[in-house]
DNA sequence: GATTTTTTGATTTACGTACCTCAAATTCGC
DNA sequence: GCGAATTTGAGGTACGTAAATCAAAAAATC
């Protein structure tokens, strides 16, 4: 049978609240003693059963996730795989708590994070605009002991515990790669359709995406990248006044949202001329697109594992215990017609 | 705060007791006494505590994993994740036991499988082949109540529980339209390079890598499969011999193991002439291989993944609960040497 | 060596559910 | 309306761990 508490303080020979001192690590034992447990666990491969610990904590975590209040297609597709976690979580002890900032607003995601740090949760995430002042706040946070995890968009390595997304310069690295070896034997500039170069994701996928042009197709010219600001009428006009200077537009590397813009300019032009297009997020109306070949791949980072994933994180920095670090990569995910989901 | 038996008691006005014998079907309950249970249940959204209730019951789940004793990297590392997901199954009252078969061999398989149902386990996974005695001895398995999983490799849908692993047929398409694009403005033939065509993973990437290629390819010529018996030995001669009969070989397609040996005859080429290679599974050769450009993307499937996933859906069919669906469907990886892991 | 401080032991209660026993109440058959 | 059968109630113990209290023992300090 499965060795309990009880065998490990009859083995090491103490009481069972010296074990408990020991593998809760609270103060008031002497290194010596402390080792013989510690020694007493590593013989009779004693692992602590989870759930019989938290039914008796009996504690209920609180998460907090703040989110955008943005209206594109997968900040809506996140927050409803926040809510259907949040509905599955009572069952595990846990409680997730939702607040909506508006979106690229800096001092309101700064006041957001004060409040809730006034709340004390168990743990907190949140999707990150990379500025001095998130960044100082995420700090105090996490200087205060609550577990912070960036989502989709992170801060500076130092700012927060953990981060839930995806690495943005590989995904336009792999976005370049997949440009330039889809264009060999087809001449032609290339456009980068960014949301918005102030957002730090935007700025690294175009960064991997240029730098992997420049390796590996120099011969091929890029664009100045325009920004459609995840505006489907603006990214449709961008792209259009793009075609109509670049009669022999090759490709579109599109790295931000509004995406729904671009589809309808590019299903306007005949098959034959249309450039390769690389976009980023499946949704709807971009697998749509790409079952009926108007795109050639998406590049996609999946919402709902970047939830599940936040969440054990958190809940492993709440009771200290560690995760599956594989289970916790973001991958960054190709799709072609042929491996949708 | 979530309602416990003792709040259904109250609300239905009835003693603990009375509530234990309708929440475990016990018998002993009138049908009026028992329906005033059930009403309160709905009424206050009670769902029992499987933590608790499996902590009264002392129960451990016991799962049992059969896997093929294969030598090559990507049954090396399943068995390593099974192993690793063993280990921390202690801690939530589960035991993994792992059984070892030859690889390959039908009889051996069933009477694993045979051998397991008597232990009545509460769930099996095993590396499935395809064959009539294998599927009547899965069903059998799921008659008498034992949840099934076939891992990696799959049997017919009506024979198991779950499948946990990826659409073979996608991944062929998926490896053609990587190849055909790839190979834009490139003549030459390309030759497919399986392990074994009895296996019925191996033939599902056949034919979805040749469907495609005849869709969308039509004019690239596709050459005779050959069966490297996942042998990289046999893999390097078989390359060898294509190479040398059709000198502008454009392409390989490589969907069984033994890849070490395909990499070596490549190696030997000069840069200009090699093939685009696209093959499967990620292991410390393929990696390498994709890094210094000798190949040009692996399609991969996570065998964390896969295992933790069976580990998920068995202990929900265990005690009944549900699955969260997009969990727990196993990705087509695709890697390029931008994306790596 | 006496005093203070630290460490350890013994014991208890609690978490939410399962399962057992025994007695009391209710219903049923005739 | 009686005895018999069925249903219900009340209460307890158990699972493995957490966390608390209080007393006892050991170690450190002067």
């Amino acid at each position: 049978m499965k060795p309990t508490v009880h065998d490990i303080a009859a083995h090491a020979g103490v009481s069972l609240a010296t074990v408990d001192r020991v593998l809760n690590g609270r103060s008031g034992v002497r290194a010596v003693t402390r080792q013989r447990v510690e020694e007493a666990v590593a013989a009779l491969g004693f692992v602590r059963d989870m759930a019989a610990a938290n039914l008796a904590k009996g504690r209920v975590y609180t998460f907090t996730f703040i989110l955008p209040a943005n209206d594109n297609s997968f900040m809506i597709g996140l927050r409803g795989e926040v809510a259907a976690a949040a509905r599955r979580a009572a069952a595990e002890r846990m409680a997730l708590r939702i607040i909506d900032v508006p979106a690229f607003d800096v001092p309101a995601l700064v006041a957001a994070l004060e409040a809730v740090a006034d709340a004390r949760p168990d743990g907190v995430a949140f999707v990150a605009i990379d500025a001095p002042p998130v960044r100082a706040v995420a700090q105090r946070l996490v200087a205060a002991g609550i577990p912070v995890v960036t989502l989709v968009s992170d801060l500076g390595e130092a700012s927060r515990t953990h981060y839930a997304g995806i690495d943005n310069i590989a995904a336009g690295r792999t976005a370049g790669m997949l440009t330039g070896r889809f264009l060999q034997g087809r001449a032609g500039p290339v456009l980068p359709l960014s949301g918005s170069l102030m957002v730090r994701d935007h700025r690294e996928r175009l960064d991997g995406f240029a730098a992997v042009m420049a390796e590996r197709f120099a011969e091929r010219a890029i664009l100045a990248p325009v920004e459609g600001r995840d505006d489907p009428a603006r990214t449709e006009d961008l792209v259009g006044e793009a075609l109509s200077i670049h009669g022999d537009l090759a490709g579109i590397y599109s790295f931000g949202a509004g995406n729904r813009g671009l589809i309808r300019a590019i299903e306007r032009l005949p098959a034959k001329t249309r450039p390769v297009v690389i976009l980023h997020e499946l949704t709807d109306v971009t697998r749509a697109a790409l079952v009926s070949d108007l795109i050639d791949a998406v590049l996609n980072q999946d919402a709902g594992h970047e939830v599940r994933s936040t969440i054990r994180v958190l809940k492993a920095a709440a009771d200290g215990s560690t995760v599956v670090e594989a289970q916790e990569r973001i991958r960054i995910d190709i799709f072609l017609k042929d491996n949708l989901p």
